[in-house]
DNA sequence: ATCCCTTTTTGACTTAGATCAAAAGATTAG
DNA sequence: CTAATCTTTTGATCTAAGTCAAAAAGGGAT
């Protein structure tokens, strides 16, 4: 979900410090399981997550989020429906969390907070246009071209796997893919 | 971009209403031209509008806004790059306005607009991670469906040539696929 | 009405990418 | 180190959807 200010923002963090939830999570654990309310906001120290769900028997990776970044099933965290996602580490993981209700104080008594929360669900959005618009225009070829240039950094800790189904394509065609320029 | 939630908040409306901008466009007009940095959000009180790019030398439809809906070129609002969308509209159409000066002193000034600004946003999230998701995991007929389903109202109100676009398909494709289920 | 122009439909052919299946490489656990 | 498991690659089809081209249908203007 984009780049946090959080962590930039050395006020801001001060005054949340003590709400934070610090914890570890090794490789391969689910931190939230789908078909559950997501209850968390959760802001990535270091490690690697990836965020799923299922569709006709099979996992469709819809994001991945590193340190320095935010998480949480958004569609479930602000309507309290059950989450379509699940969050898994890719790599073991350290983050700090908030509940609903902690930062929905924070919107209200935290200096900037709400204007820092509307800027990055912002951007947010601003990048998931472009990502959607590279899905209904561009070939499986240049999807991956693109991600190769944008997150280069990432093709190494992503497996194969998951981030074809990220670029909306099978493991099969994103291996051939790879091939071709080698 | 979702529902708005301004025609339905009469505090904020009030308040903003000395400020609003009122203009008609005729059917066709162009409301904001690519290439130039979006100065203005508008409320679109009655009409339709389409928002589109060019690639590959085709108009690819990534958003359709109708009455009681927010429009703007949000990647260019927000950073103050040129815009790559036009839009332009559909139906004769009435709206207000809002220069981004306006808007950002109204996030300080009128008391619940940030947070609103930050809810709409979310919820625009929200919308567009379904509609990704679906582009990415569903059939060109699935997708056509789902669309006939959520709003049936605006069948009859986009062209053909446009709603194709939009739903990630060819021209030809979506008149095939409607023609099958008379 | 009639002409012109835009939009939609229909037909024939091509292709990117999916699927199924199996081999080859990596990782992890014992 | 070796077995067992998971991940990636390679090969052989198959199919949904794209492209190109032309006909049909709608909509405005005069």
């Amino acid at each position: 979900m984009s780049k946090l200010p959080l962590f930039d923002s050395p006020e801001i963090f001060q005054k949340l410090k003590p709400y934070l939830k610090t914890e570890r999570f090794s490789k391969g654990a689910v931190i939230e399981e789908s078909g559950f309310i997501s209850k968390r906001l959760f802001f990535i120290q270091s490690g690697l997550i990836r965020v799923f769900y299922r569709t006709g028997g099979k996992e469709v990776c819809c994001h991945f989020a590193k340190e320095g970044e935010i998480l949480t099933g958004i569609d479930s965290f602000f309507t309290g429906n059950p989450s379509i996602y699940t969050t898994q580490c890719i790599e073991e993981t350290v983050c700090h969390s908030l509940t609903k209700e902690q930062l929905e104080w924070a919107f209200d008594h935290v200096e900037g907070m709400n204007r820092m929360g509307r800027e990055f669900v912002t951007y947010a959005y601003i990048d998931l246009v472009e990502r959607y618009n590279s899905v209904v225009t561009m070939s499986a070829q240049d999807r991956y071209q693109q991600f190769m240039q944008t997150q280069p950094e990432m093709l190494n800790r992503i497996p194969l796997g998951y981030l074809s189904t990220y670029l909306g394509m099978s493991q099969e065609t994103l291996s051939r893919i790879r091939a071709q320029k080698a």
